[in-house]
DNA sequence: GTTGAGCGTT
């Protein structure tokens, strides 16, 4: 499951993202968006959990939470690859 | 040195 999370201080990077999660489960990858111009982070990032129930246990846990003094905000993330083909969605099938 | 809604590359 694709993880969204967003509201992040600039100061956490993809591993500490990585860190948050692999907590409440196996955590297959995670990023934190940084900026191309700045090279800082945007506040945002993406976790990717093989297991939905570990990811949805993450979610519910680690949203709302505090991190650096700031409430984080954990949702699943939208699907990226819009325009992909077809099989982009058939991997359920 | 700074800031604050959002959905990312291979």
């Amino acid at each position: 499951m694709n993880i969204y999370v967003s509201n992040l201080s600039f100061i956490v990077r993809d591993e500490d993202l990585r860190e948050f999660f692999v907590e409440y489960g196996e955590v297959s990858s995670a990023r934190v968006i940084t900026d191309k111009a700045t090279g800082r982070s945007r506040g945002f990032g993406f976790v990717e959990m093989p297991d939905d129930e570990a990811a949805r246990k993450a979610i519910k846990e680690l949203d709302g939470g505090t991190v650096d003094g700031r409430a984080i905000k954990v949702t699943e993330a939208r699907p990226r690859e819009e325009k992909s083909n077809n099989r982009s969605y058939a991997s359920k099938w």
